[in-house]
DNA sequence: TTTATTCTTGGATAAATATACATGATGACA
DNA sequence: TGTCATCATGTATATTTATCCAAGAATAAA
């Protein structure tokens, strides 16, 4: 335990160092000292909280809840986003900003990307993507089939190129529907030549881009396309599914889901998934809260960005006590 | 004027390196950037006042006070020290304290430490110096010769050859009377080897200890001895001296005051002081506030050890505005 | 006391951080 | 749309900081 003289000298130094702007080498000679004390001497300021640094959160931003949505599910990176109200649309806009604000900042040269087509979000965050600076991305792959009728597919076409123009990358399509008629129907598809090299890509992907679909009570088949039927449905919701991946499907506890439906399925698997550098899941609104949750616990995601709201949800369905709900987050913390 | 979603970027980066104690190379890593640009981001954190770093003195330092003692007399370094009371007993103990821990740690090899010897602040911090630690001196000289009486002048002798054995030094004795009878005793004395070779030494001294006196008010001789007789002190008084060092007046502007007392001075001259690498004062007390307050602007200083009183009244005489007389300063300061 | 152990220290050096520079993007304005 | 000035970025490098080490010194144990 230091002495009052050898703490007035340490505050001393830590004056010097932070408030005055003064360098190590500097103090230590105006001090007699060596700079390694120097040194030293600001470690101890640290530990005996003569020096404290905070850091204080940007309105708008929710770093706590970020950390803890990190520490609660063993998450890499979360983004929250700051939207005025919990309603689907907004938020959809919101995290699509962000999203394009980091794939813009993230990418890359010669990063592979794979876009799951069917998400809203995915597009909005498409459409606020900024042309990029400098990195350019070499391959953007369409990792899930279009919508089932063709006319639907230009859209899964028209995301995937149009990303791929921006980040200055070549564009692989998957010209396939999302969902084959059957099991043996996909197997056909799947011997088509063009099918068969944009699949083999998804191997090398470095960064996937991914939705997060809610499955809705059953008999609200809102599913656009109307791929589903109301008994597949009913089955997913029988298994335990709460929501999907590019139609992989899984449970609350992230558990993949297994029904014929699978079979039928023309995408990336969740296995091919895990294997991914960055898997960038985006999804946000009441309505996904259950999807996202069984979402991370599937383990594949890298980074989520969601809402604030969603996020508030998050936390409280693991029973982490969300103090800031309201999103005033942005006060001191302190930091040593 | 950076966007939310580069603040937020900015806001994780702060809270990677401070909180959680990453290295720059990690977080860019993690972020996808170059260390460069995290290293940018940290910057712009503290210009944005995102990281906020705060000295909390320890209590009973008063780093506020000392600052302004730095500002207000262009004065390198300022040591403040706790005082419960403003008496004269308890301050020069404390000071002296603090002033032993001062050289002892600034000390380096090979130093030649000058001290005046009539200062019982100065005898004070010879008596709570420890044996040095490993940094020796190499000699201790005496800058002002010994009291009149030869009796007391084993006190200066005394203490010049205990600082001396402390610091592992060889002590440069000065044997002559700090007051000569007249100008021609004085040259007398000067004639001696030994004294010559003691004063041929002052410009070689790296370290000055030195007392400040105040100025008594006429007629009330205390200073022992009885050296000055009630003519030479009104002398002083009327020329507007107000404190020594050395036996060095100066008045309240810090201007030498030439008596026909300086002639009969034998001892280390002002001018010599102020070619010294570290001159360090040590004087507190309510008698002696307007001697420190001409010391300071003598401008021969490089470090003064005073008390809390002291200072405060200092602050107080040149109009510096004492927020915190009672030493409360001792609270959050914010830095960036 | 003597001896063993733990602490401190400064010098050397490894590690980490900041900056200079070149390059390419961005934006203002003709 | 072209031109110029500004700005951001990554690489390479310079600067700064932290740590390793060996050598005392302080402290505890015997």
């Amino acid at each position: 335990m230091p002495r009052l003289n050898e703490l007035r000298m340490i505050a001393r130094v830590a004056q010097m160092y932070h408030v005055e702007g003064q360098r190590q080498a500097e103090i230590a000679k105006h001090m007699r000292i060596s700079q390694a004390s120097v040194s030293r001497m600001l470690k101890k300021a640290k530990q005996e909280e003569i020096i404290r640094t905070t850091i204080v959160a940007p309105p708008g931003t929710y770093g706590l809840m970020e950390e803890k949505l990190r520490e609660k599910f063993d998450l890499p990176e979360a983004i929250i986003v700051e939207c005025a109200e919990d309603r689907d649309g907004a938020i959809m806009s919101r995290i699509g900003e962000a999203a394009a604000h980091f794939v813009e900042t993230t990418l890359q040269t010669g990063e592979i990307i794979g876009v799951s087509s069917w998400s809203e979000t995915v597009l909005k965050m498409v459409d606020n993507i900024h042309p990029m600076k400098s990195a350019t991305a070499k391959y953007v792959v369409q990792t899930l089939g279009g919508m089932g009728a063709p006319g639907v597919q230009t859209h899964a076409t028209h995301l995937t190129t149009r990303l791929a123009r921006i980040t200055g990358a070549e564009p692989l399509l998957l010209s396939a529907p999302g969902v084959a008629q059957s099991r043996e129907a996909k197997q056909v598809m799947l011997s088509d030549q063009y099918v068969r090299e944009t699949m083999d890509v998804f191997s090398k992907i470095t960064m996937a881009i991914v939705g997060i679909g809610a499955v809705e009570p059953s008999g609200m088949l809102t599913r656009s396309g109307n791929v589903f039927s109301a008994r597949e449905l009913a089955e997913l919701g029988e298994a335990g599914a709460v929501g999907d991946i590019s139609l992989r499907f899984f449970d609350a506890d992230g558990k993949s889901v297994a029904t014929p439906l699978n079979e039928r399925v023309i995408g990336m698997p969740m296995e091919g998934l895990a294997k991914v550098d960055r898997v960038i899941g985006l999804a946000g609104g009441l309505s996904k809260t259950q999807a996202v949750l069984g979402a991370l616990r599937t383990g594949v995601l890298d980074v989520l960005i969601t809402d604030k709201f969603t996020a508030a949800r998050l936390l409280q369905l693991v029973g982490e006590d969300v103090s800031t709900p309201s999103g005033v987050d942005n006060d001191f913390r302190p930091v040593n």
